[in-house]
RNA sequence: GCCCCCAUCGUCUAGUGGCCCAGGACACCAGCCUUUCAAGCUGAAGAUCAGGGGUUCGAAUCCCCUUGGGGGCACCA
């Protein structure tokens, strides 16, 4: 059984790259029918964040990523918060010291700061320099007696190859000579991640850590670890990295990082998927857009790419324009509703007395031009507005004067209102029976309708705006259009 | 400074010795469509496969060096 786990610190929010680990983890457990882990790395008190891990469960909530053991979600292997297993690792430090495979170190923070500080200069690889492994016993029972403050450092044995098979990366290798005594256990009796990461994942039988790329340089530790435990060790992926376009590590200044901020953008779940899987990922030289189930069926580690990715917001736009087109338009409905409700500050200003029907209707118009869900707002305010609030700017189009908009407007209204059924066929005929009239462009008139019953330059096609709209509206606005004319 | 990883169009990628003087997608540009904006369609441009050495009949693909980029070197994860 493939066990894999998604292994967050509640220090900060969902960044995209640490979503789409755990996505790729996910998706490697679901291909395979194994399962998915959440383990909460809450070792760190002092840098807790609160609400953090909710909004990390909220991301992957929101990405449809189930987990199948983890926060709320009880299992054989509990509990998943490593601040609750602190026997666990007390237990394995106790036996690694008595082993003499670990040490207590009495070292200041000060002395190792300096000392890290005279390697610097000397152009000597830095590390701990086993100084408090070398004390004499009388030495070490006196600072174990004196000092409050003590940690426990692995003992990092010599002239040892250490050699991992990654399942992206290929043979990777390292000389222990060049690792140091590294802190297992912190003075405040909680593990660092190194001890804690192996413990676990041995105690709740992973079989494959699929991590970000940045964990690469302290995989020899954690081997060792593993060796020194006679253990064995799980199998190791490091996935590339996701970068800014500036080719540094995504960060904050890059703009959005946190998966949730492109959930508030207007984002789609499924878009979001299908992007961050192509990052990093191909199924073969042509397929783009992926449902989650073809992205499970077609999932393997051996078309994971070693390279680092810039994450391209543009594909991810024209992604998402592209799901959103493809949508039933009740579903679409439904999502837009949603939003609204979850972000109200990006919703319409709906009257309660509009119909559902009306809002589907609107919706369709939309539909193709619609990139993020937040872009509803702006495309289709003047649906839902007062005929009193739109703002009319630039009425009058190029080549014409007030009069011959005055009198444009005159006609048309005088049509509309003898005009049999309001829909789309018979307004079309009648009004490029004006435009042909009045001898106007239809640039010039549609384009002065446009203005007249929306407000905007930019609307949906104009007939079909006027049938959903409906007569009295849109006389009602033609009307308004010309008094503010004289 | 030390260690590790990576290197194909601007970006995401295909490519695992001959099918490649390199294919797809986004973006960009042009044209068509057209009532504005999109969408759609068609086409163009865009990579001497980072550079240099090998190996081979033959290299984007294998090896070495250089360069460039990234990551890591905490009582953070």
């Amino acid at each position: 059984m493939i066990r894999v786990r998604f292994a967050p610190s509640p220090t900060g929010f969902p960044h995209v790259g640490n979503i789409r680990t755990a996505m790729f983890n996910w998706l490697f457990a679901r291909r395979h029918g194994g399962k998915f882990i959440v383990r909460v790395e809450d070792t760190d008190q002092n840098r807790l964040v609160s609400g953090a891990l909710d909004s990390i469960l909220e991301a992957l909530d929101w990405l449809g990523l189930q987990w199948d053991e983890g926060p709320n979600v009880e299992g054989p292997y509990g509990p998943y918060f490593q601040s609750q297993r602190l026997r666990h690792y007390e237990s394995i430090t106790d036996q690694l010291v008595k082993e003499d495979q670990a040490y207590y170190c009495y070292c200041t923070p000060e002395r190792l700061t300096c000392m890290r500080k005279r390697q610097q200069s000397l152009k000597q690889p830095t590390g701990y320099d086993r100084h408090c492994l070398n004390l004499s016993s009388p030495e070490k029972d006196k600072m174990h007696g004196a000092s409050k403050t003590r940690v426990i450092r692995f003992r990092m044995p010599n002239d040892r190859s250490i050699i991992l098979e990654d399942l992206i990366g290929g043979k990777v290798s390292w000389d222990s000579n060049l690792l140091d005594d590294f802190v297992i256990l912190k003075s405040d009796r909680y593990p660092t991640y190194h001890l804690a990461n192996v413990v676990d994942d041995h105690l709740m039988e992973i079989t494959h850590v699929l991590r970000a790329e940045e964990w690469l340089p302290s995989t020899p530790k954690h081997l060792m670890i593993y060796q020194a435990l006679n253990w064995n060790a799980p199998l190791f992926g490091h996935m590339p990295m996701i970068l800014g376009p500036d080719k540094s590590k995504l960060s904050k200044r890059h703009g959005a990082t946190s998966a949730l901020e492109y959930k508030e953008m207007g984002y789609l779940p499924e878009a979001m998927i299908n992007f961050m899987a192509l990052l990093g990922w191909s199924l073969d030289d042509h397929t783009e857009i992926f449902s989650q189930q073809d992205l499970v069926k077609g999932f393997s580690l051996d078309r994971v790419v070693k390279s680092a990715a810039i994450f391209n917001k543009e594909k991810l736009d024209w992604m998402n324009g592209l799901y959103i087109r493809s949508m039933d338009l009740d579903d679409l409905t439904v999502r837009l509703e949603d939003y609204w409700k979850e972000f109200p500050d990006q919703a319409l200003s709906i009257p309660n007395n509009v119909s559902r029907d009306y809002l589907l209707k609107v919706v369709s118009l939309i539909q193709e031009r619609l990139k993020l869900l937040s872009e509803a707002q702006e495309l289709t305010g003047f649906f839902f507005l007062d005929d009193t609030d739109l703002e009319i700017m630039e009425l009058i189009q190029k080549g014409m004067d007030a009069e011959v908009t005055f009198l444009a407007l005159n006609v048309t209204l005088n049509e509309l209102r003898a005009m049999d059924s309001f829909n789309v066929q018979n307004l079309e005929k009648c009004l490029l029976d004006i435009n042909t009239q009045l001898k106007l462009s239809r640039k010039q008139f549609l384009g002065m309708l446009r203005i007249a019953l929306t407000g905007k330059k930019i609307s949906p096609p104009i007939f079909e705006t006027m049938e959903v709209l409906g007569r009295d509206r849109c006389i009602r606005r033609l009307e308004l259009a010309r008094s503010w004319l004289s």
